[in-house]
Parts: C-alpha cells; sequence; structure tokens
DNA sequence: ACGTGCGGGACATCCCGTTCGT
DNA sequence: ACGAACGGGATGTCCCGCACGT
C-alpha cells in the first residue's frame, strides 16, 4: 500500500524518536524523559505521545525494538557450521558484544530486571524471550547431537539452560572491566568443551 | 565503648530505618521514600536524615546490609562437609533462597545492576562483592581438590567464576515458579558432576 | 512574526508571571515563593516552570526586568534641558522614586548585592548594569560641557562615579526615612553645584 | 571576677563560634547553617543555641561584631593629621579595605540592605550604625575646619552624608577588579578636594 | 556547657499527561 | 502529525528548634 508523504513522515519520525529513546535510556541510567528524548531529534513531547501513547508504551516499544536488535546480532554470529561450533560462536559472540557495545547491554539487562520489579507489564515480553533463548540453545545442542559435534549423553535442556544462565550472569557482572568479562568467557567455553 | 541512653536510642532507631528501608524498597520495587519508610516505624524523614544524610546514602547502607544478609545465610549453608558437598550445598541453598524470599533477592540483583546505571556510587561496593564471591567459590574448589573429592584437573577460577555466573543468571531470567527454578539448578548441578 | 493564539496566550502569561514575581519579592523580601507567585495570577506551578525553567531563570528574568523599568523612569526624568539640568533632574528623580516606590527600589538593590553573594548567575547583569549607569551620568556631564552649562576642567568620569555611588549609597541606607533620604540627596546636589 | 574554669571555657566557645559564623556567612552568602558553623569549630548545635538563643540572635551578634571590626579599622586608619588628613585616610583606607577583605566587607552590606527587608531586628542597629558613621565624618570634617585645613563655608553635615554614601555606592557596585575600585575612590578624592 | 536524636514545615524540582491549536 | 501551554502530584532536601541527656 503506498502511503502519503504524510504518513511517510509519521513512520520516520516513529523510527527517530525510537532510536533516540534507546540512547537515551543507554546512556542516562534515568527512566525517561519525553522531553529530551523529542527535542533531541527535533520533535516535541506531542510526537512521542502521538506515537507510543505513554510511558509505559514507549518502554514496551524500546524493549522489543532492543530484543530484537541483540537477536539478530546473535544469530548471525551463529549460523555457521556444526551444532557445536554454532554454540561456540554464540558465546565467544555475546562475550564481545557485551564488551563492546556496553550501554546498550546494559539497557538491556535493566529492562529484563525492571521486568521483574517496576514494569510489571514487560514481563510477559521478558518471559517470552527468555524461553526463546534457552530454546534457541538447545537446540543448538540437538543439532551438534544429530551432527555427531556434540555427545549424544548430555542434556540439552542442562545445557541450554545453563550456557544462557552463565551469559546472563556474566552481564549482571558488567561493573568489571571488558577484558574480565571476555576472560571469563572463554573460561567457560574451556569448561564446556570438557561436557561436551 | 560505652553509649550514652540517648545514642543507644540512636542506633536502635538506625536499625529500625534500615530495616524499612529493604522491606520497603523490597516489596515495592520502587526508588525509596523517605516518609513511608520513616513512618513505617513511628519515626519521621526527620531521622532517615539524620542517619543516613540523603537517599544515596541510604540505598548504599541498604545495599551493604543485604550483601551481608545473604553472605550470611549462603556461607552458613555451606560450612560442613568435603569441598564438594560444600560447594553443592551452597547451589542448593542459593536456589531455594532465590524461589523463596524472591523480593529480597530481586533487590539484591537489582541494587547490583543499578550500580552500572543509575547509581555509580554503588559501584566500588559492588565490585568487591563480585570479586568476594568468585573468590569464596574457587576456594571451595580448591579445599575440594585438597580433601580429594574434586579433580585435581580442572580450573578453580573457571569453576568459580562459573557457578557464580550461573547463579546471577537463574535471578536474571526470573523463572516464574519455582519449582522451575529449582530445575535448573539440578540440571546445573547435574551437569557439574560430570566436570568435577 | 506571527503567532498563534495558543502562543499568544503565553507571551500574555509569562508576562503576568514576571509582574506577580516582581510584587511578591518586592513586598515579601522572601526569596520566591512558585506557588504562591503563580496563583496569584490565576496559574500554577507549572507554568512558571515552563517559562523560567527555575528559581534561577526567574530571578534572572526578573531583574532585568526591574532594571528595565527602573531606566524607563530615570532617562524620562532626564530628558529636557542643559546637561546640568539634566544631571539635576536625574539627582531629583532618583530620590523620588527612592522614597516613593520603596518596595521596588529594594528589591532592586538586594538583587545587585545578591549579584555579589548569593545568586552569582546574576554578576554579568549586574555589572553591565551599573557600567552603563557610570557611563550614562557621565555622558550627561560631557552633554552640559559642550552646551556650557558645567564648567571644562571637571573630570566627566569621575562625576559619573561619584554621583551614580552616591544614589546607590543613599539607597544602602534606605533604613531611614524617605524625607531624610531626600535632605541627604539634597545636600548632595547643593555640593555639586560648588564643584560643576 | 575570676571565672571557673568551666566559665572560661563558655566565653571560649562564645568566641570561636561568632568568628566561625563569620566566616561562614562571608564565605558561603547563604543564610546560616548552625550545624556547619558548629562543627567547623569542633562544637555542635547546641552549643550555638545555648550561646545565642536562635538563628537571629546569631545573625545580631555577628552584624554587631562585624560593624566593630570594621570601626576599628577605619578609625585607626584616620587617627592622625589634620582633619582634612585625616578624612582623606578614610577614604583610602577604606577603598583599600573595600578591596582587600571583600567577603567580609559583601557580608557586612549584606547585613546592612537584609536589615530592611528580610530581617527587620537588625534595623535598630544597622539605623545606630549608620547615623554614627555620618556623623564621624562631619567630625572630622569640623575638626579640619577648626584647625584650619578644611575652608570654613562647607556643610560639615552634607560632606560626611556624601562620603558615606559614595563609600557604600561603591561596595554595591562590586567593581570587578580592586584596582578600578582604588581608581575609583581616587577620582572622587580628588572631586573632594575641589570642595574641600 | 554542651552533645544528640528527631520532628516537621516549607519548598523547588521533576515530569507525566491533557488540551487545544494548526 | 505534531507543537505549545499548563495542571498537578510526588518527593527529596534543607534546616530550624526542641527535648533530653550528661
Amino acid at each position: 500500500v503506498p502511503l502519503t508523504s504524510r504518513q511517510a513522515e509519521g513512520v520516520r519520525s516513529r523510527e527517530l524518536l525510537l532510536k533516540s529513546a534507546i540512547e537515551y535510556m543507554a546512556r542516562s541510567g534515568r527512566a525517561v524523559n519525553f522531553d529530551q528524548i523529542a527535542s533531541a531529534v527535533g520533535l516535541t513531547k506531542g510526537a512521542l505521545y502521538h506515537h507510543f501513547g505513554s510511558v509505559d508504551g514507549l518502554v514496551e516499544a524500546v524493549f522489543k525494538e532492543a530484543v530484537r536488535l541483540h537477536a539478530e546480532r546473535v544469530i548471525s554470529a551463529s549460523e555457521a557450521g556444526s551444532g557445536r561450533a554454532r554454540l561456540q560462536g554464540l558465546i565467544d559472540a555475546s562475550a564481545m558484544l557485551y564488551g563492546s557495545d556496553t550501554p546498550f547491554y546494559r539497557l538491556l539487562l535493566r529492562l529484563h530486571v525492571e521486568a521483574g520489579t517496576t514494569r510489571p507489564f514487560l514481563a510477559p515480553v521478558a518471559r517470552r524471550v527468555q524461553r526463546r533463548q534457552r530454546e534457541y540453545m538447545s537446540q543448538l545442542v540437538r543439532d551438534g547431537q544429530e551432527d555427531g559435534s556434540i555427545r549424544i549423553d548430555v542434556d540439552p535442556e542442562a545445557v541450554g539452560e545453563t550456557v544462557n544462565a552463565v551469559m546472563q550472569g556474566l552481564l549482571v557482572q558488567q561493573i568489571e572491566e571488558a577484558s574480565d568479562q571476555r576472560q571469563a568467557a572463554e573460561r567457560f567455553g574451556d569448561l564446556l568443551e570438557v561436557v561436551l
């Protein structure tokens, strides 16, 4: 369906606002400030309310977009090779991402945590995401078992859950230096070798 | 050091306020409300301001106290037996604690996360705590290696870090049912058996 | 520039608020009270915050407006006649104004003093104002020298500075009765006659 | 009358507190902060309330002490020589003092102004001080007329008032550089030469 | 003579959401 | 689709003064 120029403007504005909101929240650590988020892209609060309805609406959109961005990155890092290689690739990629784009990942972690405390309306989204992540990892293990790169007798669910938990746990420890984080990820990779 | 009766009152009040603050923050998920925290123990915000100076001062005191409480519980759960038994005991106890006293542990997690975002003044405390936790777990592994309950060829640091990360990661995932959380911990325990 | 009806309202509100703030500060001697200032003209502190941003913003606007009002009055009192007559007119007018609209002039003085103590952000404005006043008076002397009403051998800067200083000094002594102030101004006028 | 050691301590404490209060008020420009003033000399609020009863009591004591200090300095600067020399000495000394110990003099000015606005209870003191200053200057003129150093036909009251006003006016103007302030005082001195 | 705990009023500030324009 | 004015609740902070001890 073709859009009128008016509508196209609207879509563009929405994108700008969403991006601005992610940057603001990642940088400031603060809650949300409609005025600042909007003025950063030359718009005003009115536009934010028009597109997202409320603070909660904006935060939810931010959450979904952030999750989407992260999934995109991680999946592309675990596309090639055997199941085992893909699992290792995912772990390495995660450690790198956490270190490189830290404010973004702090935001992602924050939103997950807030889903269980301050912003209950995010809970369903958060739960779905966590489940999907665990399942994705378990699937990698199963793929590895099928192509013979991973031992048959390990429990895919157990490994999937553990890998996911470790990834999240490393994020929590984001206070440390990026190099320490990477080292921890490597140690965990070595440990996993023994099991797989 | 002997205290005047006046000073003793003060110490008592401080304890009450701190406890009240922990309960409030754990329950509400909100930041802090001086009026409510104080009136819950029959005092006023004047007293809070007197003892903690500011919101930041109170939050830091809360953080330290929460960390202390958690450490107390966890250590008492890993006192008896071989190094291996103590490590397993710690994992079991953590899973139980996370499931049983959830609001408290959500608070603890929240403060760790906020140390990297909203409340930078908590960062030094958080770093110290994380390091101590990892070292404690590594020490358990080393103890196990000495008493023969854990294989010599595993890396104590790697295991310590992983166990710590998994524990925190489970918390982030906010797996809804406590039973599921316990199951995840068990699966991880089984996995660890292979390594140790 | 054409204004929307909405914007016109805003300009009107800003003026009302500024006027209300001047009256409040002049009368009360107190700092500022957003609630009272706003409600006096049927608005709320939200509007004040919208138009002036903060207390400092409001105070600065008040200062500038007060200075403008005073300049307007004084200049109109020294428009006609020879340079000498205009200088005398200015002195007489000042003494009268200080006595008649006392609360307003106490406010003006207060703001000048606070510019050097409590409110450093007013300092640049205050300095500019003082310089302009001194220059204006010096110019009157020079005008008088050109039209022959004032002796050539007096230093315009010296006279300008002195007249300005005396005017301010009289204001500081605002504790005295208005009649005493007027008498002091007259005495100074007589003294000046000798010099000019 | 001999003092017990207990009483002597009290006197000493009072002096320390008063000095601390002057320094605090001069430096901070803020109103008064009992806690900080007291702790700066190793005492607490209790001592301040004991010695001065209230904020107003302390401020009044500060005002009187500041006035006393200033008078001491100024009088010692106008002790020697003819009446005319003493008057000139006083003007020079004032200009120097205003430039050298500015925070102190800003405080003195502030208190004079507040006597007419925020702190009416200072008004009687302020009025007495102003009168005494004018009379002191007029007396210098009369002394000069008696010893022949000043012309008979000038009005002592007019000159006294003017000199006093100019001194205070210079302070209000907060001319930034001390050198400029001194220059202004010199110009005024030259102007006065013509009259005297 | 002085320390100390604490109550409590006052107030700026923040910021969300609505309304009315255009 | 968006801009601008504005209302209004919530809350941290400041800081004075009292009451009680020693």
